[in-house]
DNA sequence: CATATTCTGTATCCTCAGATACCGACTTAG
DNA sequence: CTAAGTCGGTATCTGAGGATACAGAATATG
């Protein structure tokens, strides 16, 4: 069977994908079959799909990496998010009424994904295969996680200052792991990136941070002092 | 019927939540005696939820309004949206693996909320009712445009100087409607809060603007004369 | 119509944070 | 082992934008 010995070289790859988790390897090829999904084969710097295209189907990073990336107004482009493999985008698209794709998704290295049809997804076949449910349920998951996500960036966002910035991500840190002593998972680059502000900029207020004796750290080695100035701090 | 009765009272209401949009209201009625939601009765400044509490429901608001609040480590309470009628709240939360609340809802006037457990909106039950598609769908659609809409809150967000915040903003509203005139639904005080700077800076930064016949204004009347400029503006 | 109140534009002052540069500590490659 | 590259801390300089204050326009209220 053809069709079925296309999805089956990727099972695998497929089978890790989030949007599958908790989906038995046998429904899975089950549901291939009914999804009807395309795979798309692309080399180095291909467009996978062009900002403002004609949307129709949810994209799944099977093989390589890609990068999504949007062009503003002015006409300026700039990288967004790194795809990697098992990575979905466009699933948030999928579902509201928007009609076009709102980035461009490229090739970084060779490329092969999986396109579910947007249309597919809900499912109009009659009955409600027990995978369906599933599908649908991990899809809520993931659209919603990602939606708590970018809040939580909004939060971080909002916040004027540097310094409170930075007392509010080590807070929230902190209490994650539940310790005085964080390990940060990003470097300074990345972290002040994060916060969208200058890398000096905010060495510099560590720094203050630290004379004034309320965090010490050492790389990305962090260990809170004193919690209740790092509070106070936060809220101005 | 005891059960019937109750939710017959709301009905009304509950037809022109968003949530329900598209469904029958004979199929609303088979629908809420299929989930079981519970109507809850609050006087002003009750507390409807609390952030911390075991997280169980979806909760509408069918009569009256609410403020949303959040309370940073700090222990700052600061608003965060106000419910009217017909507005959902906790949908984001509600299929992803956050077990509490993560805000505070209060009854702002006297209030009516129905809860719908988050547990029967994926439907245990084996058929697929037909408005049961319908509703999933509705969930995927506003999770889905909620996290789009912070989407662009984030974008706006990351741009750093006042003048590109203000040029993007006003060649999206322009490019929305599809004039070079544009009332802004916005007064001053909410613009400068969405795009988070203070007033006056945004208000001299406009003058600027004007000053250099980028744009031409009238309190929320304003005219771009050169988009050229203004797209040049928005990526620096 | 008169008064009160909210909304907007504008000026002044001053601080916070960005840009840039440089150095030392580590890491990787040759 | 040397050279090149990356990463983090720090200093200096400068400017964008926040805070505050006030006055005139617009709107609401009696």
């Amino acid at each position: 069977m053809a069709v079925k010995e296309m999805y089956e070289k990727y099972l695998e790859e497929i089978s890790e994908v989030s949007l599958f988790q908790g989906i038995e390897r046998v429904d899975i090829e089950a549901m291939l079959n009914c999804l009807k999904p395309i795979v798309g084969h692309y080399k180095r710097s291909d467009y996978i799909v062009n900002g403002g295209d004609k949307y129709e189907s949810i994209g799944i990073v099977l093989k390589g990496s890609a990068t999504v990336s949007k062009e503003n107004a002015a006409g300026n482009r700039s990288v967004m998010t790194l795809l990697k493999q098992g990575d979905i985008f466009g699933e948030i698209v999928a579902f509201s009424s928007v009609m076009t794709w709102p980035a461009t998704v490229q090739a970084q290295e060779a490329c092969e994904v999986l396109f579910l049809p947007r249309g597919k997804i809900i499912g109009d076949c009659e009955r409600m295969c027990s995978w369906h449910r599933i599908f649908i349920q991990n899809f809520l998951r993931i659209i919603s996680e990602r939606a708590i996500l970018l809040n939580k960036k909004v939060e971080y966002l909002t916040i004027k200052s540097i310094r409170a910035k930075i007392c509010a991500y080590l807070l929230e840190q902190s209490k994650k792991i539940g310790s005085k002593k964080i390990v940060l998972p990003l470097n300074r680059n990345e972290l002040a990136d994060f916060l969208n502000v200058s890398r000096p900029s905010m060495s510099r207020e560590m720094g203050k941070l630290r004379d004034e004796g309320v965090i010490d750290f050492h790389l990305t080695a962090v260990e809170i002092l004193d919690f209740q100035a790092l509070k106070n701090n936060m809220s101005e």
